[in-house]
DNA sequence: CGATCTCTTGATTCTCCTCAAATGCGGTGG
DNA sequence: CCACCGCATTTGAGGAGAATCAAGAGATCG
């Protein structure tokens, strides 16, 4: 079931059998689906479980008390929310869909045990919360420096890079589930100047855009003109050492 | 030694004394004292050491190709720079000093073994961890939605509110080592625009800043006029809790 | 097939940037 | 002690990028 999720830690380390099996059972005990523009997780909430994103995009976002509404992170399918979260006391912001979702919705101490009998999942699971707090950093450096075009083609590269690591990407191209308003406000620009950004860059041939469907002829030439490094996305496949150190236990 | 840490650690929990000295033990051990500009960790690195700021003012930033330089974090005396890094292989952003800084550099597996042996420390770091994210997220949302003047505000309101846990300001005035371009980099401003951002804020009666001094003769106010609410910062002693589930083990 | 949401376009405004130069300030050496 | 240097701050003028306002065209969905 959570393939997408699997498929990810995999980036960084092997699974065992039984690890597999243990994730797989963990994931099978609380199945939500919700449809897009709700939220899952509402700033003030505690914080008592975590939430794996297997089906659908959602996003991290805080709304000011004007309405100003900033999306700060992507969740993609195989994306776990808020993994030791478990510490703080209270969400500082939410949690919503922007398509349709189906997640698993996970109690920290399910997640908490599995971790502590499965020492590869332990890992992994650091990892990937480090890895999102790379990419927290660089939407930080996104929003601080980059013009609106290389903006948003960083976006977009950063984008497919993950989806093409869980396996939604087909060749050159994948889906692009947001609405123009949901990509102004993870940007900080106005709707208005996205739809501008966004002919640009499909008059410089950068990408093809028809409806929900994102085709990136050049990948490396987006980068380029994005001023995209996908270092801070850590795909070097850093864990698979671990197979020398510590033979799969079966 | 390591007192505005000691000191940040129990905002969230309490420590015994063999965790004090556990600690002050492991900072003892490699002293490093660099001037200001100077970087401590460099892109492209390998992630073998924490460091603890003792003293100073340092900052992790990326410079991007053409010169342009985001700081996407300050660390203020008491901050720990990558805790739990190890997992990933190489930094992907760069940390350097704005002032001149006294730091502890403290090797992954010295900390690893102090905080396997002391569960009060781990928990903490973890605290600390997650907080350090959640700021971060917070960045996010200061560079995408708020102006000029809400954006310096509010992070003058974090920087205070951050000194003031690890006991670094007095009254209503702290230090404000850096230079305004300094500033303009975190804040994706230009430098003239800080200048006049920041007599905006003067002129408005919000702030005072002769030289390196702060003083901030109304934080609610200042908190207002920039949309800050300081939930994010987790100050609200969560752990204290942990005395009740676990008597001192002294 | 009308209602609603999303996307697109045009016109105008404003925030912030760039370029350029002046002023102030702390240190250093004559 | 003062002259000078380098650096940080301040000020001015003009311009670019993005926001806002408003309205029309296309999708999508009950």
């Amino acid at each position: 079931m959570p393939r997408h999720f699997l498929r990810k830690l995999e980036l960084f380390t092997r699974l065992s059998a039984a690890d597999r099996q243990a994730l797989e059972g963990v994931v099978g005990e609380k199945l939500r689906r919700v449809g897009p523009r709700e939220d899952i997780v509402r700033e003030g909430d505690s914080a008592s479980h975590v939430s794996l994103i297997l089906d659908g995009w959602a996003c991290r976002y805080k709304q000011l008390e004007d309405g100003r509404r900033q999306i700060v992170a992507f969740f993609l399918p195989g994306d776990l929310c808020d993994t030791f979260i478990d510490v703080l006391r209270e969400m500082d912001q939410s949690i919503g869909t922007l398509t349709p979702v189906t997640f698993a919705e996970i109690s920290r101490d399910t997640l908490g045990a599995v971790a502590a009998r499965h020492p590869r999942i332990m890992q992994a699971l650091w990892w990937d919360t480090l890895v999102s707090a790379s990419i927290q950093r660089e939407w930080t450096v996104n929003l601080g420096q980059r013009s609106a075009t290389e903006r948003l083609g960083h976006l977009l590269c950063e984008v497919f890079i993950r989806l093409q690591g869980v396996g939604l990407t087909e060749g050159d191209h994948c889906v692009l589930p947001t609405t123009q308003a949901d990509l102004a406000d993870a940007m900080g620009l106005s709707t208005v100047h996205i739809n501008r950004t966004l002919q640009e860059l499909r008059g410089s041939g950068l990408i093809v855009l028809k409806g929900r469907n994102l085709t990136i002829p050049d990948l490396a030439a987006l980068q380029a003109a994005s001023l995209f490094t996908p270092n801070y996305l850590h795909l070097d496949h850093v864990g698979r050492h671990l197979d020398a150190v510590e033979p799969l236990a079966v």
